[in-house]
DNA sequence: CGTGGCTGTCCTATGATACG
DNA sequence: CGTATCATAGGACAGCCACG
């Protein structure tokens, strides 16, 4: 596979031209033949933590969780392929704060890595969503609009509005964008336009301002006494969904998530 | 003759254990 | 519960052989 960006590996890994990493660990090796040795005695076949969500249907896609500090070599390794592909990402090796979520396909040789997304353990700014990657192969299939939805189910099982950390990079710009149109267009056009701004937070957990943005875009907002309000026909939501739904979307069935928000350490034990 | 696969030895990073 | 110490699994590397 191509890379696009550097990424800082250790010595002496980072000035070598190739590299061999174990599809399962992600430990990364020089030679293809270091490679293959460790090949056979890893017995690894899926990400190391714990399947939150199994699709009932095809594709056959699994989500797991990692955890940074139990799991720090691996998410380690994951910052560092992440890095291979995305350009402003700085966080490498401090991975304890974090939880990562790792998009797989599965089959009869086990669970594939296709891409996933970091989160805080506990963001003060209220961020769902640190970083967010596919992999090169599996672009432009619709995981990353996935992974997006996911980090969303996750802030609506916490109760909690949310909302990616900045910058953006491009392709993160894009799929967001589409994301929060798609969901608010389809939000308002169930329930006939009676929304407010709050009211669509409320139900899918993206923060107002990423609504208003939105809706700008869309042009379904009007200001009036400093305040937004949304404006909009029936019919003007059924011409932008018609738009949209010539793409299909991998949806996520919810009772297939199996999940509870994340508990810091010093909480655990107290009554 | 060069490449790929296998083996043995050295060394380092990792995880278990104990302790403050 | 966090940090220090220690044993050890497993990776690096070199050397060897088989094969085309």
């Amino acid at each position: 596979m191509d890379t696009w960006y550097y990424s800082p590996y250790p010595e002496p890994y980072n000035s070598l031209e190739k590299l061999y990493l174990c599809e399962y660990c992600l430990k990364y090796f020089g030679k293809k033949k270091t490679l293959l040795r460790h090949s056979a005695k890893c017995d690894l076949r899926h990400p190391p933590g714990d399947e939150i969500y199994r699709a009932a249907t095809s594709p056959t896609i699994a989500v797991f969780e990692v955890d940074g500090k139990r799991n720090k070599v691996y998410c380690q390794s994951l910052c560092l392929l992440s890095k291979l592909f995305l350009d402003h990402k700085t966080l490498y090796y401090d991975v304890d704060p974090f939880l990562f979520y790792i998009l797989c396909e599965r089959d009869q040789q086990g669970y594939h890595i296709v891409g996933y997304f970091s989160k805080e353990k506990c963001s003060v700014e209220g961020y769902n969503l640190a970083c967010i990657l596919t992999l090169p192969p599996y672009q432009r299939k619709g995981y990353g609009r996935f992974l997006i939805a996911f980090s969303y189910e996750l802030s609506k099982k916490e109760c909690k509005v949310g909302t990616p950390e900045r910058p953006l990079s491009d392709l993160g710009q894009v799929s967001y964008r589409s994301y929060w149109q798609r969901s608010v267009l389809e939000l308002l056009y169930t329930h006939r336009g009676q929304l407010s701004i709050k009211d669509i937070s409320d139900r899918t957990a993206i923060r107002t301002d990423d609504i208003v943005r939105a809706l700008e875009v869309l042009n379904l907002i009007k200001y009036w006494k400093g305040d937004h309000i949304i404006s909009v026909t029936q019919r003007v939501i059924e011409e932008h969904l018609r738009i949209l739904d010539k793409k299909k979307v991998m949806g996520i069935d919810v009772s297939r998530l199996h999940w509870t928000p994340y508990v810091p350490a010093n909480a655990v034990g107290k009554k």
